[in-house]
DNA sequence: ATCCTGCCACCGGTTACTTCA
DNA sequence: TTTGAAGTAACCGGTGGCAGG
């Protein structure tokens, strides 16, 4: 379990704060609230771009003063979203402590921390879903095709079988069979064609009825899969 | 020990807004 | 300039865990 290295009164993270940093990375006019006025320059117009975004939340955001108000919808900045991103990659949940700090630091409101965690853990499962539903159409898909293949070759077995209806008993001499049907006979420990045709087959049928089980393999990848908690 | 209540955090689903092709 | 799709912040209602009475 990855905790932040936060204390109760300050959230010490080694990644560069807005507002904060020497030289934090300018956001693009694009990523910025197309609410607020542009802004030209550096660490200074990011500062005053969240002061100006929290001034508006205050006045406007149901988030703020409990709705009446059609909603607006903050955009976050490249900046608050690249150190949300970084925090949530160690812990998918925070705690009270830690969500009040961030907030802090990001100039948000704890409840907006929150809401972007919960929205980021929503995000991350449906594409863990859509991972494991594309795993599993794969997986189907060689399945099927196994199967197919499996009774084709069982439809063959069969076929054998019934043209060389006297051998499966006498291990006698027999004309010699292709390369690919000869094998061991588990129980006499004798190449046999009549062997061939009735484990092999059998192997087969029994081939075909398990195809249908997810192996243990499969199961646990698509359980290592899943993100880790807390 | 059990039940009830209030609080809180979380989740799934949805809405509404923003951005981009 | 308009428009539809995609992304996502914010909201809503439901649920479960926990503490206190």
């Amino acid at each position: 379990m990855a905790f932040l290295p936060i204390n109760s009164s300050s959230l010490d993270l080694s990644i560069s704060m807005p507002g904060f940093a020497s030289s934090p990375p300018r956001p693009s006019a694009k990523e910025l609230d197309m609410n607020r006025v542009p802004v030209v320059g550096e660490a200074a117009e990011e500062e005053r771009a969240v002061a100006e975004r929290t001034e508006e939340e205050e006045e406007s955001c149901s988030i703020n003063n409990g709705g009446g108000q059609p909603r607006k919808k903050l955009s976050l900045s490249k900046h608050q979203s690249r150190l949300l991103e970084d925090i949530f990659r160690h812990n998918h949940s925070l705690n009270p402590k830690q969500k009040e700090a961030l907030a802090m630091a990001l100039q948000l409101k704890p409840r907006q921390v929150e809401v972007w965690f919960q929205n980021r853990r929503a995000r991350s499962k449906l594409k863990q879903t859509e991972m494991e539903y594309q795993y599993l159409r794969r997986w189907f898909g060689s399945l099927t095709e196994q199967n197919r293949r499996l009774r084709r070759e069982l439809e063959e077995l069969r076929a054998i079988k019934v043209a060389l209806p006297a051998v499966d008993s006498s291990h006698g001499r027999q004309p010699p069979l292709p390369v690919s049907t000869i094998t061991m006979c588990p129980q006499c420990k004798r190449v046999t064609a009549a062997t061939i045709t009735s484990s092999r087959a059998a192997a087969t049928q029994t081939a075909i009825a398990t195809t249908a089980t997810p192996p243990k393999a499969v199961r646990s990848a698509l359980k290592l899969q899943q993100p880790s908690q807390g």
